[in-house]
DNA sequence: TATTGTTATACTCTATAACTATA
DNA sequence: TATAGTTATAGAGTATAACAATA
């Protein structure tokens, strides 16, 4: 029987993706990007991706941090942490100071305006999470992120 | 007092990340990478990174699906499909016929040699799903899916 | 000899505008 | 007028190699 009369070349209504979301790996890929994409809005008043707000809310929480510090934290690679920490610099968010001990590091310390801002921003991330928390019981949320650092710490 | 008294200029011993690894998603995007980079290693035996294993997967499972659909099921934008379906077929992992109903479109559907190749690189998907999940239990690998899912869908 | 921070650079991923062929 | 697929292109993100200063 020829394969065009069992199916007269195939068209599909709706599509099945059943199969990839069986996989944490594309389930976590997709929820990440949906919550990132809402994260760009709400930080885009004060002009922070979420690197920025990564970079700036381990700096607050640690003032005085080296560049390779952060970058083993949120794992980044040294050469493109130069360009964010620069840029942060220039809007008089951190500044960097010589290290104590060590000649050849920098430590990143949090300016006034800096923690002000990162003061406002945490606060959005914490309406943010409310939000998708919405979506999620409180005691859901806490699964999730025990769940997620399971496999990533 | 002088501030260079009370901290002398701070530095960092271990860097606190706690704040951060509140965040759903900061740890979704953490999980996400850790997952694909292991995918990465897994897949380069068929030369699949994750997108390519993600399209060749909807094709096989929706054979006759259109650029337009996949695009829509997997959250591409149309001028970044192009490529990788051009790359797909030159492979001879799939082929673009004419879509029986709408002459602006074409189906994709997978080649016999697609098939076969996705046969086996899901299998071997779903052995990383294993060993991801020999950190979780297996309902515990079936709450995060449902979790995530919660947050995209 | 190893490490911190940096420059230069390349590669990939993602995004936007505009065009054609068809609905 | 709207949609599917495509082209060209720009921007962001991520990667490696190599160097100067310091440990």
């Amino acid at each position: 029987m020829p394969n065009s009369l069992k199916t007269p070349v195939a068209s599909v209504d709706k599509v099945d993706t059943s199969y990839l979301e069986t996989l944490i790996g594309y389930n976590a890929r997709r929820a990440a990007l949906a919550v990132i994409s809402q994260f760009l809005e709400r930080m885009a008043v004060y002009d922070l991706k979420p690197v920025d707000f990564s970079v700036m809310s381990v700096v607050v929480h640690n003032p005085g941090v080296t560049s390779r510090q952060l970058c083993t934290a949120l794992n980044i690679l040294p050469p493109n942490l130069v360009g964010l920490v620069q840029s942060l610099e220039s809007r008089g968010l951190l500044e960097r100071l010589p290290h104590p001990s060590d000649g050849r590091a920098m430590g990143l310390h949090p300016t006034d305006q800096g923690e002000q801002l990162m003061k406002k921003a945490e606060a959005t991330a914490s309406e943010l999470e409310m939000t998708i928390g919405s979506k999620l019981t409180s005691h859901q949320a806490q699964t999730l992120v025990s769940l997620l650092q399971k496999i990533y710490l």
